[in-house]
DNA sequence: CAGATGAATCAGTTGACGCGTATATACGCC
DNA sequence: GGCGTATATACGCGTCAACTGATTCATCTG
């Protein structure tokens, strides 16, 4: 399994979504997703474990599961290849607008904020 | 099919790879997929235009592909939530690295060149 | 119109993935 | 040591996606 096929499937990405506020004991985990069973939960954290998106440090008996985000670079850098297609794409259809409409604040901020 | 399954596969995002350089008509795609038969790229195809992620023009007797990578937003949109997490990460490393090799040329290549 | 070529689809099989139930392991407390 | 909680693993099942092979549809050419 490698890291776009990890992140392929939606609960996936929902823990990695809960992670990526802070870290979380597994338990904390499993009462997000009502949907999932706790075993299955456990599955797709062993998966994230193995395609290295997440970490696990003990606490007891529980298990703490931290984001490492880093593995998602391989997906950003795929990515960055077609990044100036759809920024080519969208700044004509900015210019369009802001044309059309006559520059108002504008929701191309969807993409935007690559800076905090 | 959503757009992280479409490009989880392999062979697809080959496929996106080489419409990413020019458009093709699908023989030439299978053509640069020796490893698949003529069927199974055509269902590829039909996966990524479901997705929105090709256009198909036809040609005569051909269907010419295109890539459409304003469908890939979605998904460098979601990453957007983690960049910042990596960046923090890989300053803190490179500030570690170039303070204890003192600045060389470094192999954090991996990760830097968005490179177009 | 007949034949050839490019491409999509149909039919059938197989394998991988995700799920829930049941069970095992680890730790914490009494 | 025994029990309860927290998490992981084992097993069996259903579904879906991907492959192969055969076929069909469309278009071009003689």
């Amino acid at each position: 399994m490698d890291v776009f096929e990890a992140v392929a499937e939606p609960h996936r990405r929902a823990l990695l979504d809960l992670l990526a506020e802070r870290e979380r004991p597994a338990g904390e985990l499993v009462a997000n997703l009502p949907t999932l069973t706790q075993p299955a939960v456990s599955r797709h954290l062993r998966i994230l474990r193995e395609v290295g998106l997440v970490e696990v440090r003990p606490d007891g008996q529980r298990r703490i599961y931290a984001l490492r985000a880093d593995r998602l670079i391989e997906i950003d850098n795929w990515l960055g290849r077609y990044r100036r297609y759809w920024r080519d794409h969208l700044d004509a259809l900015e210019r369009h607008l802001a044309d059309r409409i006559g520059m108002q604040d504008d929701p191309t901020t969807q993409n935007g904020p690559d800076d905090d």
